[in-house]
DNA sequence: CGCCGTTTTGAAGACAGTCAAGATGCGTGG
DNA sequence: CCACGCATCTTGACTGTCTTCAAAACGGCG
């Protein structure tokens, strides 16, 4: 699966590194070294990219496509923690210790990823301490989004959970509408449940008042409408 | 607040912040250097170290004592993110780009912070980037706690969060007692509630069940038992 | 067009939240 | 050292929201 020079399937040349904000403060040479390291796979929608608790010596790039992590109950319940697009990374944990995954991720469509061996990363961060400050901004900023995910969970209802959910799909995904803002949901109702901690049922319930409130539209299963965007902030 | 050479009011010179894991990598020299751009507070039992919102332009490291770190919702409803104790740090956020406080901070006990200037900080990251490697483990392991709890929070009822949460006070806080595990409460009821994102009645009601199902013994409302350590694993 | 997976809808039941009252315990001051 | 008073914790009854189970409708795809 190695690339040498030109095998990148995706983007012509060393490019694809470029749209990875990590990388973003380096040269174009310094570049073609990190290009160098790289090794290129490619998934399915439905393939596992990474199972909870294997080994795991790499970190791990989107290039392209989105990615759910997420983990298992005993009793078999899915929690969803990220969705991973384009430029987000994840295995970082295991960047100077060794150890295991602890999360599952799932390719949720048709995905590239670079992947890089953990030493050798190791050996970009001396190089490039830029690179660590780049880390350290998104790791916080990941940091952030799950302490305001934690607080949902724990305070708010799943009404407004859900609508959380949406504002934040909204802000990533979202393109301007006549009546609002539009969207096409990444997840099934299942997939949206587990990322909020409810049954499917309520998503679906919710999703549905939502609309007969006027609040949202919904064309088809996946595309959304938001009309209006300040009743979600509640 | 600024202490010079040997204003530290509670350890000699400077290996105060050898204590510290983020600068455990650094000589000598290097730590007394670092002593310098130090600046201490102490905070009695219930002062606020840090609110919302507020500007922040300093890491700041707990010293000795412990902090909680906490966010309210519009309705009031308060959500404690982390407990921090010594050697742990927070402000992390701003580090690179100027910005306000996501959460409130607040002393549990009497507690001595270091605090250190953003831009001092970033000097020093320039000058010793081992420090960021520290501190990406610092914040993974962080993020780790976060996905836990999330993942409690979305999958879990308040039995098994509760469950959860002791045994992680027992981990950090525990000591070997004849019967099993002993530590001491560092919330009160609704400190927990509000960590594990319950009603205070609810872990009253827990706790007690715990105690009648022989798993736990409380001694007075802060200390407690752990007997059977496993039956808290389920 | 028909099938299968997903989504919706309905009804019942459980868990946890809220409100209210009473008990406990701790710190203070006499 | 004891007694008082306030804060915290416990207990009980009720309510609401969400989950669960079951079945019907929908929709995408071969």
């Amino acid at each position: 699966m190695k690339s040498g020079n030109g095998g990148c399937l995706h983007c012509s040349h060393q490019l694809c590194a470029k749209r990875v904000p990590i990388f973003s403060a380096l040269e174009e040479k310094e570049l073609s070294q990190v290009v160098d390291l790289i090794l290129r796979r490619q998934y399915e929608k439905g393939e596992m990219i990474l199972l909870e608790g294997a080994e795991l010596d790499s970190l791990i790039i989107v290039n392209h496509g989105m990615v759910k992590a997420f983990r298992y109950t005993e009793e078999g319940k899915e929690q969803i923690l990220y969705l991973f697009s384009e430029g987000d990374f994840f295995g970082e944990k295991n960047l100077l210790s060794r150890g295991e995954a602890t999360y599952n991720a799932e390719a949720l469509e048709r995905t590239h990823v670079c992947m890089i061996r953990n030493e050798d990363f190791q050996e970009l961060l001396r190089d490039y301490p830029e690179i660590s400050l780049k880390i350290i901004r998104e790791l916080s900023a990941r940091l952030d989004r799950l302490e305001g995910a934690l607080q949902s969970m724990g305070t708010k209802n799943a009404e407004a959970r859900l609508s959380a959910v949406l504002l934040e799909f909204a802000g990533k995904y979202g393109t301007s509408h006549p009546e609002g803002i539009q969207f096409d949901l990444p997840f099934s109702r299942e997939g949206i449940a587990n990322y909020i901690g409810a049954a499917r049922e309520t998503v679906s319930r919710r999703l549905n008042r939502l609309q007969e409130e006027g609040i949202i539209d919904m064309i088809g299963n996946k595309k959304i409408i938001i009309k209006d965007k300040n009743a979600l902030k509640l």
